[in-house]
Parts: structure tokens; C-alpha cells; sequence
DNA sequence: GTGACGGCTTGACAATTATCAAGCGAAACA
DNA sequence: TGTTTCGCTTGATAATTGTCAAGCCGTCAC
């Protein structure tokens, strides 16, 4: 079962640079399991068992407090979440549930810490994940603090405009949740459609079309230390 | 003049655990240097040249975007800052500003990142610090998305306090930018203050009374997944 | 088909937060 | 001792954002 998935696991930037035998080592305990759509897959405040790879499907990472919810990420195939909490051995500071049918591999936590303690490469590697994930924290909290939330929606809707290469793409997820990603309540991000109108953006469902891309960055201003996902 | 504080310096997290050659090494290419305050040391979207460490005073970190700035965090004795850019040697994404009179090591990046790879320990030293930077910008994005700007007064004085061990202390920053650090205005955070005197607590100037912990606990709901800097 | 459900939208309204302008008061300075 | 400066506070007002209630409209099960 895990056999299938071995080697895209391997390729990740994560799991490509370490010894054979580390990976090996690191397969030995790990297997693939199957959930449905909206299963919470971690719970913030458990401890870490497993480091999660999310494989198809994909994760939505979320926090609570208080009877409030707040999205924080989407994890998409393929790549690993909460690896911070795993090799901390430090509680999870998010709540993980799938979106969709997804398939997820688990790698016991022990194992990871003790191959990130034995093998460097996989250390270093750790560190570059790592220093990636927090740079896109930073960017997200300067998304935050910066700007208006019409201003957020702008500069998302350009990130999937560029991310897609066309001006016409749809929204990868259901509009509540972009609205609780965004910081902002479904019938605010609703007016705030409307109010990008103005600015190149026509709305069709969950259909987006920028049909003025130039009008659409004059408003938006994105920035490459906000916006840009690599660098 | 680096020789005085190469204690210091071997003593935190990050450098402890590394093989003294790699220390030594390190130290080679290293100075120290005083800045007077409100001197920009890095600013944002600059390569990173050095990797520096505040030997005493403290530093602001800060950003902006379309002529609005925020403060993201202050750097106290001993610790580093911009880790993560080094290593990814990518753009800084926060400016940095010396608050007062300040000491920094600055080590230059080239040599960090060769340590880094040839040094293993030294690379799970950084995970460690890494792995902790994340955790606390995700607790601070928490904060954001799921507090008022009064809950967020409210715990940001429970944790002082906690930090403090007194009822009653002093507010270690400016008000107008613990007012940017917690994500609001001035004049919002004059009026917080007021709020929350039903809630157990008085202002006098900088000088911080909780008189009923109970009570600002009650209105605050601290959560160790948000407030905890440890864990 | 038909009805129920759920997500989205809209409008009215309320709460929160920001902006602008003015004034206060402590520290710095002449 | 006055004067200036600067951060803080306050009030009035505006903008932004959230809440509540209702309705729309697709999907889906029966």
C-alpha cells in the first residue's frame, strides 16, 4: 500500500537529500490512510504522533478560540503539515480536517525526530521547510495587518490569477472558507466581490474573471514580499 | 571587542551544540558593532548580508506596504534576527530599527550558510530556533484572526504580567507601538485601556495595575495554543 | 418531479475600528 | 522659568466590518 506512494514521498524537497537508510528507517513505521471529506485528522492542543503527508485530497488547517474559527491554510498533494509540532514534540497549534476524499501517510513522530536527530541532511532540509513555512507566515501576517480586507481579496484574487495563468480561473474553495482565510465574514467577502467590480473582476459563482488585470494591480498594489510565494 | 561577548553568544540555543571549529569559524568573519537609536539596520526586500544578534539594547522589527507600517516584534538581548532569510539567503521580509542604544553581532550570511551545511548539529540548532519563530508568528496570527483589538490588549497584559510575576509593572514599549504591535491605532488603544478597567485593570502613564486577575482572566480567556511563549 | 438542504447573497442595522482635530501634560531645552 | 516638542488622550465623525434575518438558487435525495 505505502509501496505506491514511496517514491512521491521521496521526491519531496523534504525527504529527497537524506540517506537511503534514514528514509528507509522512516518508511519502516509509516502507512497510508484513507479518509472521507471533513474528517479532523489532529486536534489543536494533541500531542504529535504522526508527521502528516497530505498525498490526494487535500487539508484545510484551522484554529479556534473562544466558539470562533479561523482558516488558516490549505494543504495541498503533495506535501507535509505540521512538521514544527513534530520535531518541537510540542502540541499542535492548529486543527487539521480534510476538504475532500484525501489520502494521508503518517510517519510516527519518534521516527522523525530520531532520524532529523541522526541523519544532517534530513536536518538541513528540515530547516529549509521550515524557514519557508515561516516566511509565509510573516507574509500572511503583513497580508493581515497591512491591508483593508477588499485589499486582501484583491491581492488574492492576482495570486490565483498568476498562479493559474489565465484570467479566468475558478475559486479553489468553497467562498466561506476563502471569506474565514481571509479574516473576513462570508457577507463581507460577498459585498467585497461587488466592490472589486470597479476594479477588473467579474464574479460568476465561483467563477473569477479579471478582465482588467492593469486596473486590477493599481487597486491591489501587490507586493513581492507579500505576495510572491517563492522568495 | 567581539572577544567580550563571544560567551554570550556561544551561550544561546542556536550556537551551543556546535563543534567549536564551526564556532571559531563563525567568529573568524564576525564584529560587533553600536548603533544610537532609531537607526534602520535591515530593511525590507534587501539580500541579507549578515545574521545578526542583538548583544544589548533591542531592536524593532517592522514592516510596510503603500505608506501604512506595522510593528511585528522586538528583539531583546541575547537573540538573533532574519534567521530564516539568511539561510534561504531570500529578500528580508521586515525591516529592523534599533529602539535605543544597541550592541549587534553581525555574522555574515556566506559563513552561516556554510556552517550550516557542513555542521549538523548546528542545523538542528536552527531547526529548533526556527521550528520556535513559526510556532510564535502562527500564535500571533491567532491573536489576529480571532481576537478584538480589546481581547488582544486584554491577554497581551496577562502575559506581561505572567512575564512579570507582579500585579503591577511597567509596559516595556512606546504605546503608540504596542498599539502597531497588537494591530490597531493609538486612539484605539488609548480607548482599550479605558475598556478594560471594568475588567480589573488601571493605567497610569506606562505603569500597569492588574489589581483583579481573576476578572481580566475571565474577559481575556487566555489559551495557552495563542499565549504560551514556551511550548 | 418535488422538497429539503446548504451555501450564497442582500438589506438593515449594530459594533468595531479608523480618522481628524484639538487639547493636555510631562520631558527636554533655552 | 518659560517654551517647545512630542506622545498621549479625548471627542466627533466616518469607514469598515460584523450580525441578524430573509430570500435566492443550486444540488441532491426521495
Amino acid at each position: 500500500m505505502l509501496d505506491s506512494y514511496r517514491d512521491d514521498i521521496r521526491d519531496l524537497d523534504l525527504f529527497a537529500g537524506m540517506k537511503q537508510e534514514s528514509f528507509e528507517a522512516l518508511m519502516r513505521g509509516a502507512y497510508i490512510q484513507n479518509f472521507p471529506p471533513r474528517i479532523e485528522l489532529i486536534s489543536e492542543g494533541d500531542t504529535p504522533d504522526f508527521l502528516h503527508i497530505v498525498i490526494s485530497g487535500s487539508v484545510d488547517l484551522f484554529s479556534s478560540w473562544n466558539g470562533r474559527e479561523t482558516s488558516m491554510a490549505t494543504v495541498r498533494p503533495v506535501s507535509t503539515f505540521i512538521l514544527a509540532a513534530t520535531i518541537k514534540n510540542a502540541p499542535y497549534l492548529m486543527s487539521a480536517r480534510t476538504l475532500e476524499k484525501s489520502r494521508v501517510a503518517l510517519l510516527p513522530s519518534e521516527d522523525v525526530r530520531a532520524i532529523f536527530a541522526s541523519d544532517g541532511a534530513f536536518a538541513r532540509a528540515i530547516v529549509t521547510e521550515l524557514a519557508q513555512c515561516y516566511r509565509a507566515v510573516v507574509k500572511n501576517t503583513k497580508d493581515l495587518k497591512l491591508r483593508t480586507s477588499l485589499e486582501r481579496l484583491a491581492n488574492y484574487l492576482l495570486r490565483q490569477q498568476r498562479h493559474n495563468g489565465s484570467p479566468e480561473f475558478d475559486l479553489r474553495m468553497e467562498k466561506r472558507r476563502l471569506a474565514s482565510f481571509l479574516g473576513m465574514t462570508p457577507e463581507n467577502l460577498s459585498r467585497a466581490f461587488k466592490g472589486l467590480e470597479p476594479h477588473g473582476i467579474k464574479v460568476a459563482g465561483s467563477r473569477i474573471i479579471v478582465h482588467d488585470i492593469v486596473a486590477l494591480e493599481r487597486f491591489a498594489k501587490p507586493s513581492a514580499l507579500i505576495d510572491r510565494y517563492d522568495s
